[in-house]
DNA sequence: CGATATTTATTGAATGTTCAACAGAACCGG
DNA sequence: CCGGTTCTGTTGAACATTCAATAAATATCG
């Protein structure tokens, strides 16, 4: 019997803890819309062009594209069927490791990005960015470097295949 | 022509949405595991759960359930199809407005939520709480509520019933 | 070298979510 | 009290996600 009392939350810590809650199960769903109702995309897609715009020569090997838009290879491998089928996207198999594949991003996907980029950024921030204070947003950045990390160890790449401490990239700025 | 120059997101505002995208991406699916592998309810589930024990009389119209999980109404719908096929739940006529229905927390719904919280509310500290130091548990807390607010005002109820000012409830701590 | 384990990516089935359409009850305004 | 509007909740179909199983290429190591 190693039964114990659990640590239960103090009040302060539950409200944090469901405000946090909303803002997740909230934020993603307003984004989502404006994005699929103005340009056609969903968030997913767009992080995955985003990441690979980002990338040397707009390519990334799926086990990288995956850890960096954090979800799983499965999810991932779907996702890529239906980008590769709205012509964002096209799959290349990989020279030297001929079991890996190549996500690259095609023109017509790097425009898509472009045009879409200006209202995500600005759904973003009117959503979230520009409601939270400069303080806040440091504060915010550095507790979820922590907890992104922490996630992305915690598992042994079941979920996702942890991202190498890749610096952020610079790229076109373009706010996931 | 309104084009504008879109204000782009500055390096730390980018590395700090990005953190927050991850989060928002893992966090949940973490909990979710945890929760489904032991217990066989879903993050959505004990959410329900959670709010209903909380009710005075273990119940709630279901359009206020929607509003406190943030949820849309025909997601809830759903939801408490399966639930109710699960014995969590019931659902009741309401005797004042005959378009309504309660949700009812039944006796194996409280039963089960009771058994699950202990080890939900340790992986929500686990995984989240407490990888956070006290001041960036404060001023998460501010930022979020105002956030959250914010999302549920910023659609005309589109997405869920925005939720009245209701004070956070006092009841059992269970960490949603 | 060869056997085993690991890594890469995909697949299909079960499950969950969204969206738009709907039906009925209550509200509101003249 | 009648007509439109809003509100309550449900439904089904399209779509997305998860999970476990698979296949194929490469690593590992005795």
């Amino acid at each position: 019997m190693t039964e114990q009392e659990p640590r239960w939350l103090s009040e302060d810590e539950q409200q944090m803890w469901r405000a946090s809650l909303g803002v997740l199960n909230l934020l993603p769903l307003f984004l989502e819309r404006e994005l699929q109702q103005l340009h056609g995309l969903s968030l997913h897609d767009y992080e995955i062009l985003v990441r690979l715009s980002e990338a040397p020569d707009r390519r990334l090997r799926l086990t990288e594209l995956a850890g960096l838009s954090n979800q799983s290879k499965s999810r991932l491998s779907h996702q890529m069927t239906r980008m590769e089928n709205a012509g964002l996207v096209v799959r290349e198999s990989c020279a030297a490791d001929r079991r890996g594949q190549w996500a690259v991003l095609t023109d017509a996907g790097w425009e898509r990005l472009v045009k879409a980029a200006p209202d995500h950024v600005d759904g973003v921030r009117r959503h979230y960015v520009d409601l939270l204070t400069e303080e806040q947003k440091v504060v915010l950045r550095e507790a979820f470097t922590v907890v992104m990390q922490h996630l992305h160890n915690a598992d042994g790449g079941q979920t996702c295949p942890s991202v190498a401490g890749k610096p952020t990239a610079k790229a076109a700025g373009q706010a996931v």
